[in-house]
DNA sequence: CTGAAAGCGCTTACAG
DNA sequence: CTGAAAGCGCTTACAG
């Protein structure tokens, strides 16, 4: 089970009766015009038999180039940005490179320890996926390597960053209520701790107010469905009640559906419900199927991954910039025109 | 923005006014008895001033260790199986080691590709994450290094694996129900073309079946709430109308949930519901609180890490076995004796 | 106590 | 057309 030595270009040389040089030649497609036919197929012959593969880190060590990309990412109140890394490794992957996974739980030293890791290992670029948007302001121990920032950005901004136009998104969310009649909307969240949440609220506030219509009743508690689930029983319990909610997180969407059941009521006949995405692929799966506002991570990992390729391979100076990324809305079956198909007419 | 030249051990012995051996020296705790102590101390102040860190490439060529591990994995109904996947990072990465993450979408061809790129880059170790327990039939492509796989099996038994007991798992699940009095269980699955859904399914027949009750109805579609919806519904204008049910994947028991009361039912009083485990944190997060067989994720990670380190480190030959993880119940509110607190009592 | 040499596995000029 | 040499950045015996 001990690994056996792997065979190395001399033992493929020894075999076919060449040089190490010659062996290189050949199995770079540089063989016409440096060596015989025979000597060609000697070697491919030998290289095929010995399964002869070149060692990566002797190619690093001389080429000064790992092929490697560093990802830093973490998991967040929905766990990992799965969709983004995903599309990151199809990328890169398709590119040819590989990716050395960093999951560093928040606190800069681990971030430091990991970054630093990473450039230990000569990694040719960095890719830092957030879960959800946030500032990430430790991008001087980023190094003097290409980098990227998905779903986070540099406050300082000195390194280019892909995010999501949470804020728009979250307008869009209300607008789409508004569009549909809609006064009073409630919106239930977490705790505006993240850039995030923060911009979805505002968007969302920002939404009413342009409407003419007055700031929304705000509940907030962690992003569970159980807190979901009790946020929306009190909002429904207001007077005047909602009519629509707008739900800042999945798991806080799933929970308020759950309690508009609980409650004999329906969606949308008695509230229109839209939740905004956290890449838990859950509310577009539901019963009914939640209108949603998406969070475009598929599109943001492909675009991120070829800048950063880009600068890899241009390393020149790259000019720093701030990408940003709409989210488009998905109607569902969960937004109904206020009055219309109304359980009490 | 272009990496300035990472400075190597021979600037910071020309820096000290040493040999680059004796910076190695230094830096590797071996000054003592070997240089006078001033020249320690340059060296150290030099290194400090340079920044100096050594490339992982050289000495991974010169040690012939990478202290790097592949992790092959892929995403299944459930996404990545994110809790192993932390969990592989957290106990590797407390050892020193380094993770190289592999997205294998199915087909085996990928697979050997990826396998082939870890093997060209010299790992310590390959490491299989699987979502959901299959069998993993193509071993013999994973080369000559340490491996282990985690939620697969080799049929041929030619490498270690680490498993959940998904059959006892399931097999508990029905005799919670059981030992409750219920008779009339139904049974939520997707198509039982991997081996977890085999397991599981057959656990609860035996379970069943051991009590001396009949085969339970199964209801089979795809992994989404919508199918666990639509399945529940059926089930619940069978007739007789089952009065417990297993759902053996978590959006399935979301579906099944949402569908109870939609139909004006309620859970548990008129049905009760437990859930087996898919790594989503989903079930044990809803209202109410579902009854949940878990999956060790956790431990079988931190597990398999352990016995891979142990025979990458004893490089002797280990021998191959196959650990199974037990499936502990989570009770949850979902369920109840039969007849106590039924709403038509 | 210290420095020069060898070697990990490659590729690319460079002599012959 | 072919092989010997240099060098990527390290560390570890080995001379002095």
């Amino acid at each position: 089970m001990s690994a056996p030595r792997r065979s190395t270009a001399q033992d493929v040389a020894d075999l076919a009766g060449v040089s190490r040089s010659s062996v290189s030649l050949v199995l770079n497609g540089r063989g016409d015009g440096n060596l015989t036919a025979a000597k060609q197929v000697a070697v491919l012959e030998a290289a095929r038999q010995l399964k002869y593969r070149p060692n990566a880190v002797a190619l690093s060590l001389r080429s000064q180039r790992t092929w490697t990309l560093g990802v830093v990412t973490w998991r967040g109140a929905s766990g990992f940005p799965q969709e983004m890394l995903h599309g990151v490794w199809e990328t890169a992957s398709a590119a040819g490179y590989l990716m050395i996974f960093m999951d560093t739980p928040d606190g800069h030293d681990r971030d430091h320890r990991a970054v630093t890791a990473l450039l230990d290992r000569r990694v040719d670029g960095i890719i830092v996926v957030a879960p959800e948007l946030v500032d990430y302001p430790i991008t001087e121990i980023l190094g003097p390597v290409p980098k990227i920032l998905i779903n986070c950005a540099d406050p300082q901004h000195a390194v280019t960053s892909i995010v999501p136009d949470e804020f728009g998104g979250a307008a869009g969310a209300a607008q789409i209520l508004i569009d549909r009649g809609h006064t009073k909307i409630a919106l239930l969240s977490d705790a505006p701790s993240t850039t995030q949440v923060h911009d979805r609220l505002s968007g969302v506030h920002h939404a009413l107010s342009d409407a003419g219509l007055s700031a929304p009743r705000v509940y907030t508690a962690d992003v569970t469905v159980r807190a979901g689930y009790d946020l929306a029983r009190q909002a429904l319990q207001a007077d005047p009640r909602p009519t629509a909610m707008v739900c800042i997180r999945e798991r806080l969407a799933l929970g308020a559906l759950l309690a508009v059941q609980d409650l004999g009521l329906e969606v949308p006949t008695d509230l229109s419900l839209i939740s905004l995405d956290d890449g838990e692929r859950l509310t577009s799966d539901l019963v009914p199927e939640l209108a949603t506002v998406q969070r475009p991570d598929r599109a943001m990992a492909e675009h991120s991954v070829a800048l950063l390729l880009h600068e890899i391979n241009t390393s020149g100076d790259q000019d720093v910039r701030q990408l940003s990324f709409a989210c488009p809305a998905s109607l569902g079956a969960s937004v109904a025109e206020l009055g219309v198909g109304s359980s009490n007419p």
